[in-house]
DNA sequence: CATTTACTATACCGATCGGTATATTTGTTC
DNA sequence: GAACAAATATACCGATCGGTATAGTAAATG
């Protein structure tokens, strides 16, 4: 089994299920059967360990909701895409979306805030600039991409939220759901 | 000037900045101007004083949803009432509010989830207990009150992300909209 | 005035924190 | 097989962690 690798799992549950100050360097060496050096080896610090958890799985879904966010003409055919999207990437990484939403949600000033803030603030530039697009057939939503790519991905995060602690499903159903509700605060 | 109250409010503005882990108790001390014992004097410890410091604002907002969530007959009317309460304590008590949101969201084996679940499990249930009496009222809701209660409060408090990050208003509007926005969820 | 109670300061505790200096092992290349 | 770089182990670092033993002060109570 490659130690860099198994680090990096090992950090991802030690991190979602403590919390990230809370899960030191000693406990996760340890629960991977390694020594310090060998962490320090491949990711120099906590960190940077952090960091390479963190780029691991942000750009997979950076790059899934890029494509997804090609705007063509139709918008709730692109909503839709995009909300699926995030839905099986949730789905497909579940321990991941808890520990980055629980960063997301954390103090402004904290580490794990600050490492995901850029990718955080990349994904809504991809849903702005796909509103921006958007907002030339939808003459109502001018100006408002930015707040229209925080509310949406508010509302996905939202099912997400529920899909994670609640257990409701994350089928077809709810990502219709979810896209009207929020077509709804939208065209209203 | 009260060593407690103060304490209290330092402590408050620290957790929300940086975390609970965090901010340390030395750092707390310090930016307090007295020293460990006279904050282990009150608090007991670190957690204690976590818990003395959740329990003096959730004691105010659960009492005022308690009010607010009495059932009369008239849902929508009831579920404005609602969000009008909590977007009312948010705006008095952002800093707790943000806190208190951080902490919701943590690791669900960090301390400050551990100590704020309570208090939440606590809110759901008022909300719970709401939608129990409506669904006598609304046949098409029986069974169902849990999930109201999550989604409805997860919709309160995106728009209390929204205003207190992106800097939207909570106004009567905003209120308009939230309620407008869980009802099309629910009798779609 | 004596006593008690609430409170606060000095100084300290062991444990753990993130991180590293040094040495040894492992696998590859010439 | 010699030389070299990557990777891992032992043992350690100063700093900070949450928490406390002891002693003293301040104010109220007898």
């Amino acid at each position: 089994m490659d130690n860099q690798e198994n680090i990096l799992n090992i950090a991802l549950n030690l991190f979602t299920l403590k919390g990230y100050e809370a899960a030191g360097v000693q406990e996760i060496v340890e629960t991977a059967n390694v020594t310090k050096p060998t962490l320090y080896h491949y990711f120099g610090s906590k960190r940077g360990l952090l960091d390479a958890l963190l780029k691991k799985y942000f750009d997979v879904i950076t790059k899934k909701a890029e494509e997804a966010c090609t705007y063509s003409g139709d918008l709730p055919f692109t909503l839709t895409r995009v909300t699926e999207t995030f839905f099986n990437f949730a789905k497909k990484n579940e321990t991941f979306y808890r520990m980055q939403m629980a960063m997301c949600f954390s103090s402004t000033g904290s580490e794990p805030f600050i490492a995901t803030k850029d990718y955080n603030i990349k994904l809504l530039a991809l849903l702005e600039k796909m509103f921006l697009l958007a907002s030339e057939d939808h003459g109502n939503m001018k100006n408002r991409q930015k707040r229209y790519a925080f509310t949406f991905l508010g509302i996905i995060n939202s099912y997400i939220s529920l899909y994670l602690n609640s257990g409701i499903k994350l089928n077809d159903e709810a990502v219709y759901s979810a896209v009207h509700q929020f077509s709804h605060g939208i065209y209203s």
